[in-house]
RNA sequence: GCACCCGUAGCUCAGCUGGAUAGAGCGCUGCCCUCCGAAGGCAGAGGCCAAAGGUUCGAAUCCUUUCGGGUGCGCCA
């Protein structure tokens, strides 16, 4: 079956990205020499050029880029390093592109790269518009993201924030990366927490009777549900007052968790976030496919009836032994089998989550992510466990699991507390900061390292703020693009483009051009590794050239993108900039944050 | 007790799946606006990459052990 479909969204992949990624294209040069050393004997034929790259080297003064070619190959190939370097270093400096190339250290080759190449990197970004940076490495590979997957008990806190930001912009970092991706949301919509929700609105509703009700432990006393009582009140009227659960609990149930999600949709609006698929755990019940999920196992003799050892130096007070239905997820690296199924023969809840990923993996995709937050951490060898076993490890899973957000408020820690109805709501931190900053400050770390968030620094106007650097940068580009129009100047992209870009030639203009000539590898070195986070630090780095040149400006007229009465001269200088605005825009894009023309 | 994540400048964190002399911001010191947005920039000081072994041409990165912090650990999802 297929979940309602989400919008299409479009994509254009290209099937030969020659001439914009500058490092597979100088790759694909080092390819070609070594098959000529092949080919002159001077290497033997069949190794294995996997572990060759061609990266920047960190220090700048090695070059542009560096190869370990001759490093990698010395022992397949029974060759000192030194001596293939040599001999690989001249047949790559006969390449027009190479301006020089030097063998270093213990075998390194190191290139330096013509100026016009750098100078045509500016043209190829305008060319290429937003799409400079897409990559086709995902192959149209299909790839489901899950996130969020918050219990429809209420609205979204800054816990989910974190989780929906970042499974979005790996969605669209995958997306852009060449991948087909669905954006997923799993409605846990089946367990014991809905009945909680169900008899907690239940008491709002008898609230709206005029009723006195009292909230005891296991119930949800959140004031968000004052009004879906109010709305079942308006629906059914006093037919369900003093009525036994078996009257209401089911309708009350489906209305309840009708309304979270309704609120939950919308939290997920404010925040710029569309799924495409939700995926309702409750249709997995009485449909049989939870029982297809594990007969399938059983089939691959993966289900027993077993006793589990009590975990050792924590043994549970009530701790009696007890046979279960286990999965025996040992078989695929989880440390301990897991039950599936109560003593009283009703499932687990890890049950309906091995037949919702066989559903996943039955939907035909090639690779799947789930992102948790880190307090699940001890779910993910066996989550990984059911997917090995159902797809018979073809089907990879990746679990990212995005730790805690600290709050803060003026450097001063913001108490949260659910009893005392201070705790925040996605809501809340979108009102107070915007959808903008919430996304770019929540990608400012590594999804599996804490986050503090602090309401009054992410809204400070100074380069400690990486939302606003950024922002600023590309606000800058806009302003000249606005003061060069004012002087006449046609700044067109199509006319930048075909600007004359010889004139560019300070270091500081042409460390631009290099920062900008690394988008396409970043891209495809984030999306390989799901680390959307890359993409916020590379806009904040490229962000620091510009305003570097910039300066320079101050100190050196010539360098100016506005060149007093030479339209000629400022259009090249601007290509230059309006390039640096197009990958910001782009990075931007997939962070899912709107690139500020104007920030007055 | 076991598993997973983390440990990098005084503080907050990057470090391109193994590359060369480990980077940025804040803070500290000293500079740069008759000039396209100074809401910026430049320079300096600051490190035994928690510790010890191992793997190899080469380790912050991979393996083992130890120490320290976080999270989780059979009929709750």
């Amino acid at each position: 079956m297929t979940p309602d479909r989400g919008r299409a969204r479009p994509r254009a992949i290209r099937q030969q990205d020659t001439g914009m990624n500058l490092f597979t294209d100088i790759g694909t040069l080092v390819t070609r020499a070594i098959g000529d050393l092949q080919a002159d004997g001077t290497l033997p034929e069949g190794l294995d050029l996997g572990p060759v790259t061609v990266e920047p080297p960190r220090d700048p003064l090695h070059g542009d880029m560096a190869t370990n070619a001759a490093m990698v190959l010395a022992k397949p190939a029974g060759r000192k390093p030194r001596d293939i370097a040599e001999a690989l270093a001249p047949r790559l400096a006969e390449d027009p592109r190479i301006e020089s190339a030097e063998v270093a250290g213990p075998g390194f080759i190191n290139l330096r790269l013509a100026t016009a190449v750098w100078q045509e990197v500016a043209r190829t970004v305008l060319t290429e518009g937003a799409d400079y940076g897409r990559s086709a490495m995902g192959a149209g590979r299909k790839v489901n993201v899950e996130y969020v997957s918050a219990n429809p008990t209420g609205p979204l806190h800054v816990g989910h924030t974190r989780g929906a930001v970042f499974g979005d912009a790996l969605a669209s970092l995958l997306d852009y990366a060449g991948h087909e991706v669905t954006r997923e949301y799993y409605i846990n919509d089946g367990g014991a927490q809905v009945d909680v929700l169900a008899r907690s609105v239940y008491l709002r509703y008898l609230e709206a009777h005029g009723h006195e009700v009292e909230f005891a432990d296991g119930t949800y006393p959140g004031e968000y549900l004052i009004e879906v009582g109010e709305a079942l009140k308006d629906e059914v009227g006093d037919a369900w007052v003093d009525q036994p659960e078996d009257v209401w609990l089911d309708k009350a149930r489906a209305f309840a968790t009708e309304k979270m999600m309704d609120l939950i949709r919308e939290d997920l609006r404010l925040l710029g976030v569309e799924m495409d698929e939700f995926f309702s755990e409750k249709s997995l019940y009485g449909t049989g496919r939870i029982e297809e999920a594990i007969e399938t196992l059983r089939g691959r003799d993966l289900i027993y009836r077993g006793t589990l050892e009590p975990p050792k130096g924590k043994t549970p007070e009530d701790w009696e032994p007890r046979e279960q239905t286990l999965f025996r997820s040992t078989a695929h690296g989880d440390d301990v089998d897991r039950p599936i199924m109560k003593s009283d023969g009703a499932w687990t809840y890890f049950a309906p989550d091995i037949a919702y990923h066989w559903d996943k993996i039955g939907r035909g995709y090639d690779h799947l992510i789930d992102v948790f937050g880190a307090d699940h951490g001890g779910y993910v060898k066996r989550m990984k466990a059911a997917v090995s076993a159902l797809s018979e490890g073809r089907v990879p899973l990746d679990i990212k699991l995005c730790q805690l957000v600290k709050l803060y408020k003026n450097g001063e820690p913001f108490k949260m507390s659910k009893r005392a109805g201070t705790f925040i709501t996605l809501r809340d931190v979108v009102d107070q900061v915007g959808p903008d900053v919430t996304r770019f400050v929540m990608l400012t770390r590594k999804n599996d390292a804490p986050l503090d968030f602090d309401f009054d620094k992410v809204l400070e106007q100074s380069k400690e703020n990486p939302v606003f650097y950024v922002q600023y940068a590309h606000a800058r580009v806009h302003s000249v693009l606005r003061k060069a129009r004012e002087a006449g100047i046609d700044v067109e992209d199509p006319v930048l483009a075909a600007a004359d870009l010889s004139g560019l030639t300070h270091e500081a203009e042409l460390a631009v051009a290099k920062k900008l000539a690394e988008w396409p590898r970043l891209v495809e070195i984030a999306a390989k590794g799901h680390e959307p986070h890359r993409v916020a630090f590379f806009l904040y780095d490229l962000a620091s050239d510009l305003h570097a040149l910039w300066n320079r400006g101050n100190d050196e007229p010539t360098l100016r993108f506005l060149q007093e009465d030479d339209p000629k001269h400022s259009q090249s200088k601007i290509a230059l900039a309006r390039a640096v605005s197009v990958v910001i825009s782009a990075g931007l894009g997939i962070l899912g944050v709107t690139p500020m023309e104007e920030m007055r």
